[in-house]
DNA sequence: TATTGTTATACTCTATAACTATA
DNA sequence: TATAGTTATAGAGTATAACAATA
C-alpha cells in the first residue's frame, strides 16, 4: 500500500495519531509501583522481554549514555531487581539479568494497564469494540514496522 | 458494552495496549523542535487546542505543581510563545495565551508526526489499513472517555 | 481566612569528562 | 590503542516550603 495520499486516508492518519498519543499518555500514567522511575521500568521490560544484556546495549536501547545507565543499574541492583555478573568470555563486559521479582512486577504492571484499558473499552458500543478488535492485529503490525 | 470478560476480548486489550504504547513512544520521539522540552510542547498544545488558561489549570492538566508551571511559563514567555496577562475579573489570577508563533510550531509538529505515521502505514496491506480506518472513530472516542 | 501565583531551595535524572581494567 | 564500565561533576526539570497579593 505505497500511496496513502487520498484525503480520506490523511484524515484517518491524523485521527489515529491523536488517539494513540492521548491513550499512550494515559496508559503511561497508570503506574503500578511509583518507587520505580519510567526508565527503570523500561530497562526491566527490555530485560524481561529480551533476556540478559550488557549495560552498553541497554544504554543504546534507552537512548541514554553509559554513565546514566550505570546509575540506573546500581539502583536496580540495590532493589534486587537485576543481577550484574562479569562476562566469562570478555573481562571488560558485564551481563545484566532481571530477577524473578522484576518479572513479577512487570507482569503486574501490564495487568493493571490492561484493566484500565478494559474499563475504558467497556464504555464503547458493541459495534465500536468490534471495529477495534478487527483492527488490533493490523495495529500491532504497524507498531512493529 | 459493560462486560468484556471473554478470553478473546482480553487478548485484544493486551494487543491494543502493546501497540498503543509502542506507537505512542515512537511518535513522542518524533520531535520537531528540540529546543522545546516535552512539557513545554504539551502546554502549548493545551493552549492552542483549548484556548487561554490560568497557570493553575495548566499545572493540573500536566500533573505538575504550580511552581514548576511558573518556571515553564517564564521560559515560554521569554521565547515569545505565550503571553501572561492579569485577569481583569480576579486580580489573583493570570491568563495565559498562546501566540501565533506557538500555533505554527504546533501545526508543523503535528504535520511531521502525521508524515511519520503515514510512512509506516504505507507498509501495510490494503486490508490492514482498511481495518484501521474502520476503527479510527472508535479509537478516538476511546481516547476521550 | 482561603486562594492564586511566585520565589527560594533541594532532589532526581541525565550528560560530559576523566579514570580503570581488559582486549 | 581501542573498548566496557565506572566515578566525579554539572545541567535540566520538578517538588516542597515559605511568601506576597487579592478575594
Amino acid at each position: 500500500m505505497p500511496g496513502l495520499t487520498a484525503e480520506d486516508d490523511l484524515a484517518t492518519v491524523t485521527t489515529l495519531r491523536g488517539a494513540i498519543m492521548r491513550l499512550g499518555r494515559r496508559l503511561r500514567h497508570q503506574r503500578v509501583d511509583c518507587s520505580l522511575s519510567s526508565t527503570e521500568m523500561s530497562v526491566l521490560a527490555t530485560l524481561v522481554r529480551g533476556g540478559p544484556a550488557t549495560p552498553s546495549e541497554l544504554a543504546r536501547n534507552e537512548h541514554m549514555r553509559p554513565p546514566s545507565m550505570t546509575r540506573i543499574l546500581t539502583m536496580l541492583t540495590d532493589k534486587q531487581l537485576v543481577r550484574r555478573e562479569p562476562d566469562p568470555r570478555d573481562g571488560r563486559q558485564m551481563v545484566v539479568t532481571a530477577t524473578d521479582t522484576a518479572t513479577e512486577i512487570l507482569t503486574e504492571s501490564r495487568r493493571q494497564r490492561d484493566a484500565f484499558l478494559a474499563e475504558l473499552a467497556g464504555e464503547l458500543t458493541e459495534q465500536e469494540w468490534a471495529a477495534i478488535r478487527a483492527a488490533a492485529p493490523a495495529l500491532e503490525r504497524l507498531a512493529h514496522l
